[in-house]
DNA sequence: AACTATTTATAAGA
DNA sequence: TTCTTATAAATAGTT
């Protein structure tokens, strides 16, 4: 309708189809309105140009999701379930090595082994003592670390301790030339005691095993740190 | 457009609004079949009239689904998210779950060690030196159960063997009344050898430890099934 | 974006 | 529903 009658096909020039396109979708849009209004119905109407530009209109009476399900629940089909399945598929997937991996950990706790026969048994023992060579070592190695730093710790703090000592003898001397025990504790102390390894530090001077206090609940004696 | 002119608001007549919406449906359907292919756009018009019938247009380069798609992707909305938020949700939870499973695992294979503290190395050697126990005992007592079993096997069968030489020695003695060792061991391991646990068996009437043979790779000596 | 000649859509009636 | 037709509405080409 116009000055002249068009073929239905696609114009070519990008101008014209552009305003055509401009031109039909108020058209619509004022069409999908009046025939929501007159007839009270439920129009959805979406478009994407050639150029990829987007417009939509939906009557006002209902949300665009509320359309989609309802279109769902009309025609029957399930426009999400592809990625449903998709989803539900990996969900099924990772609750399968959920199992397993719940099931190795039960064997290496010492349950649901009833149905291991002496191989598979023998093989998860030799599994397990060798892994837990790997635990040993590692708190060996974190022990060993840890006795380092403090023993520099304790180098550091029984230097203080000297100087402490050095300078608390020097000042006595030019009062009154007396020094006793108690008075040289109580230096120690006040110089060291501020935190748990400084406590340690001063057990250590006090000639402790280091061993005895660096943890606890362990019995006196045993030299060997793999077992700590 | 018609013979008269009609204000914008619900026809009243229900005769008449179904009418309307036909020619007016119709209509859409025609210009958004003219819009696709004039102007090469994607055109999706889904109506419901007020009695609750459907209809849709949506132009043929296009699925509804992907259309769905496009619009989603466009609009930046997610139509299926509350269908599967909650799916999701569990996803998320078990992929966590599984993660620390895993952790886990590897802990308990020797792994992932590196930023464990004495305190837990402690914790986590002790766990699995009590599960290592559990695998032990459980290994030990199907080693009892089997050798149980064997014991019973090889009483079995040494009876088949007594009543074998006896008839042996019967024949031979009514023959030339001559039985030599070899003789006697060709006899009892026809008789038996057709097995691993028959040759087990055999060993074990020869005087040998059971637990010499039941394993591979054992020290001679270990008397200990708990080491075995 | 406006104009307008012309086509197209449709209201009312059959 | 469909057809007809008078008339309203939409719009192609132009400015």
């Amino acid at each position: 309708m116009g000055r002249g009658k068009i073929e239905i096909k696609r114009i070519e020039n990008a101008t014209n189809r552009q305003v055509t396109y401009s031109k039909t979708r108020n058209g619509l849009f004022k069409k999908a309105q009046e025939l929501t209004v007159l007839c009270d119905a439920k129009v959805s109407l979406i478009m994407f140009s050639s150029t990829g530009k987007f417009h939509e209109f939906i009557s006002p009476n209902i949300s665009t999701k509320a359309f989609f399900d309802l279109y769902q629940k009309t025609t029957g089909t399930d426009l999400w379930s592809s990625h449903y399945e998709k989803m539900q598929e990996n969900y099924r997937r990772l609750k399968e090595i959920n199992k397993k991996l719940r099931r190795e950990i039960m064997q290496r706790m010492g349950g649901e082994l009833d149905d291991l026969n002496i191989k598979e048994l023998q093989a998860l023992e030799a599994k397990m003592d060798s892994s837990l060579v790997f635990v040993r070592d590692r708190k060996y190695h974190v022990i060993k670390t840890q006795t380092y730093t403090h023993k520099k710790k304790v180098r550091n703090l029984e230097e203080r301790r000297a100087n402490l000592v050095f300078n608390l003898e020097t000042k006595l001397d030019h009062q009154d030339g007396i020094v006793d025990n108690e008075g040289y504790y109580e230096a120690a102390a006040l110089g060291l005691a501020n935190g748990a390894s400084n406590l340690y530090a001063l057990r250590l001077y006090q000639g402790y095993h280091p061993n005895l206090i660096l943890h606890h609940g362990e019995k006196y004696g045993s030299n060997d740190l793999r077992h700590a």
